[in-house]
DNA sequence: GAGCACTGC
């Protein structure tokens, strides 16, 4: 692989690693040539997957579901769909789709396949991801999307009757829309035979995805009379990884982010060249352990020379994200400490050792306290695995695990749990909802939400009004809140704000609230960024802060300077606007009428308890260090410093979300009149429950 | 006066 990008060239274009990971590669590629084409057909034929091209059309054409299991860099997510579009699947006007858990991804593979087949991206082939359409009606015949992008897909075509055969790629991952995808996909398979579903896993899902898909004979009957299997098949593509030999601790360790320094710093001290990757939960650990690497360096100079340490976690700014790509100088050795972003999201080249914690960052939700936390817990044997395959890239390499290995053999579970076991389930009962499935608790999943889980998503969609008392969706508010793409709280609040002829305000706010942070924070700047919040800080609350910091945005021409001169994250900002368009043309196509309320902040803070009553929280009577309770289950929270209403304290709030550490905290906090709660949401805070607290 | 694994529509 001569295109491989080396050290010292020019800086690299993005391109992908065949896992959904994503790679940086030099060299544009030439226009194409008689010898370039037959160079990439020889590139091709190179690919360990190439070999089963035959067998693997064979069975998608006889079963109904395909099972690749494919490992590192086998080339099945570039190769199979110009298989099946060789094999003449994308015939007769019919498309394959590949789906990808992550956009760039999407992208990435894509562009490679365009290159590949010698087409312009967008035509023949072609990706749609949110905010971006890159597929011609007609014309694009294989197509590259998000799995969520193919959930929304089939709120238009529930069937999905485009689609001779589509692949869903990265399965074993278990998001929560492609387990909702697999659920609906064998659903669409008994009303449509002919649709092919090619599934590639990792080896441990895909016994348990096989069982999922196997038919037992039932109306299949007159399938297999046409020769079609419903039994999933399941193909094994070996990757090209090299070998990575494993070390395990032989006691178990103390403080890992301690011993993942001291790995370190033995692996350099010992072993040969190659970059070192660390895997450690969050930003907190990997700030420690690089602060740690770099006093060595200091206090240490001569075992620690040629280090050269890196942060890497998805809230870093993107600029020092990258340098995490730039070519090791000669002699020197690279030390990227990293959150669970480089297990799947991005690929390091240049890794030889792996140093594994045995711990990720995790969320968790309990239905009973309707709260989602994020927690420290120990990986799943896939995860460990997929880590240490990072370090078999370029050559045959070592992981270090940081646990014995009576541990990874006794105590790891085996895989990690599906995604939708661990979240607050709203927006996929909504989903659901909308694709007319109405038994929810009979939906044949995957894996299975536990039913608590799903009978608090029922209540919390009928206390909104989106659910009727027969768990149907409202009409219209419940089939517009279906429409928005975002959490149906925020989906409500926006309803809301046509009645209180706020829009415009409220799309705003919306947008802010779905995107992780607009500020840059950071330990060291920390008087400074509170400075600069202060500027847009509104009595109202953070929501109307929001829009002061939109405001001057705006005025600023979208200035890249005004947003660092105020901490403000640019590209945040310009996320900001992107779905401030994307809600604008949702909003007008179900009617709600765009209109700003030109300064009256009441009926902002009315919209927001319509949609958000539910995290109403009252400040307790006689407190002096500022301890709230919510009114729905007394529960003690407090407003989180980061909160413009932090230290403000006023006596009725209603929250955005809650972030637990050793409290509660309130994030994105917006005061309130108790009042309005009974006029949101009568049924939800009948008298008896408020009147003991409002005197 | 504290701290946000990772995605996605």
């Amino acid at each position: 692989m001569s295109q491989f990008w080396k050290p010292g060239t020019e800086k690299p274009r993005i391109l992908d690693d065949e896992e959904g990971g994503v790679l940086f590669f030099s060299g544009t590629p030439s226009s194409s040539s008689g010898f370039r084409y037959s160079s990439i057909e020889k590139q091709r034929q190179r690919l360990p997957v190439y070999k089963y091209r035959t067998a693997i059309l064979y069975l998608v054409e006889t079963h109904a579901t395909t099972i690749i299991v494919g490992e590192t860099g086998s080339g099945k997510t570039t190769q199979i769909p110009q298989y099946l579009k060789e094999a003449g699947w994308a015939d007769g006007g019919r498309v394959i789709a590949c789906t990808q858990p992550r956009r760039l991804a999407v992208q990435a593979v894509a562009s490679r396949v365009a290159e590949e087949m010698g087409v312009k991206l967008g035509e023949e082939v072609g990706y749609t991801i949110r905010f971006e359409d890159l597929t011609k009606p007609d014309v694009t015949v294989v197509k590259f999307l998000t799995d969520g992008v193919l959930l929304r897909e089939m709120m238009d075509d529930p069937l999905l009757t485009k689609y001779s055969a589509i692949m869903i790629d990265e399965a074993h991952e278990r998001s929560i829309s492609t387990d909702i995808l697999l659920g609906l996909l064998k659903k669409i398979q008994r009303r449509r035979p002919e649709l092919r579903l090619i599934i590639s896993s990792a080896t441990i899902e895909a016994k348990l995805i096989s069982a999922f898909f196997q038919t037992r004979k039932r109306r299949g009957l007159e399938n297999e009379e046409l020769g079609l299997q419903l039994e999933p098949a399941i193909l094994s593509v070996e990757g090209r990884g090299f070998n990575v030999q494993i070390n395990y601790a032989e006691e178990p360790v103390p403080d890992y982010v301690q011993a993942a320094v001291s790995t370190v710093l033995l692996i350099h001290e010992k072993e040969s060249w190659g970059d070192i990757l660390v895997f450690l939960t969050g930003q907190d650990d990997i700030d420690i352990a690089v602060q740690l690497l770099n006093e060595e360096a200091q206090t240490n100079g001569k075992n620690t020379s040629g280090l050269i340490v890196m942060p890497l976690y998805s809230g870093l700014p993107r600029a020092e994200q990258e340098l995490v790509f730039s070519p090791t100088p000669r002699g020197k050795r690279k030390v990227v400490i990293s959150t669970n972003i480089a297990e799947t999201s991005l690929t390091l080249e240049g890794v030889v050792y792996v140093v594994d914690s045995g711990f990720s960052k995790q969320k968790f939700y309990n239905p009973t306290s309707d709260i989602e936390n994020l927690v420290v817990a120990p990986i799943s044997r896939a995860s460990a695995r997929q880590r240490a395959g990072r370090a078999g890239r370029v050559r045959p390499g070592k992981c270090y695990r940081l646990y014995t290995e009576e541990y990874f053999l006794n105590k790891m579970p085996a895989e990690g749990i599906p995604e939708i076991q661990r979240s607050n389930l709203v927006s996929c009962v909504i989903q659901l909802k909308a694709l007319g499935i109405d038994n929810i608790l009979g939906f044949d999943w995957p894996a299975s939400p536990s039913p608590e889980a799903m009978i608090r998503a029922l209540e919390v969609l009928y206390s909104l009004g989106v659910l009727d008392d027969d768990a149907k969706l409202t009409s219209p508010a419940g089939f517009q809140v279906a429409e928005i793409p975002l959490d149906p709280l925020i989906s409500k609040m926006i309803l809301a704000s046509n009645q209180f002829g706020c829009s415009e305000e409220i799309i705003t706010i919306a947008a802010v609230l779905s995107i992780q942070s607009i500020w840059i924070s950071g330990r060291g700047i920390q008087k400074d960024f509170d400075n600069a919040k202060l500027r847009f800080a509104a009595a109202e609350g953070d929501h109307v802060t929001f829009l002061n910091v939109y405001k001057g945005f705006l005025q600023s021409g979208k200035s890249s300077q005004w947003c660092h001169r105020n901490h403000v994250n640019y590209h945040a900002m310009k996320k900001v606007i992107e779905i401030r368009e994307q809600l604008k043309r949702i909003a007008q196509r179900i009617g709600i009428s765009l209109k700003s309320c030109d300064g009256d902040m009441q009926v902002i803070r009315k919209a927001v308890t319509a949609g958000f009553f539910a995290n109403a929280c009252r400040l307790e009577a006689f407190s002096h260090n500022g301890m709230y309770k919510t009114i729905r289950g007394s529960q003690e929270v407090y407003i989180h410093p980061s909160s413009v209403l932090f230290r403000v304290n006023p006596k009725w709030v209603i929250y955005h979300s809650l972030v637990s550490t050793d409290r509660q905290y309130m994030r994105n906090v917006i005061s309130i009149d108790p009042s309005w709660l009974l006029e949101a949401a009568p049924h939800f805070y009948n008298l008896q429950r408020l009147k003991p607290i409002t005197h």
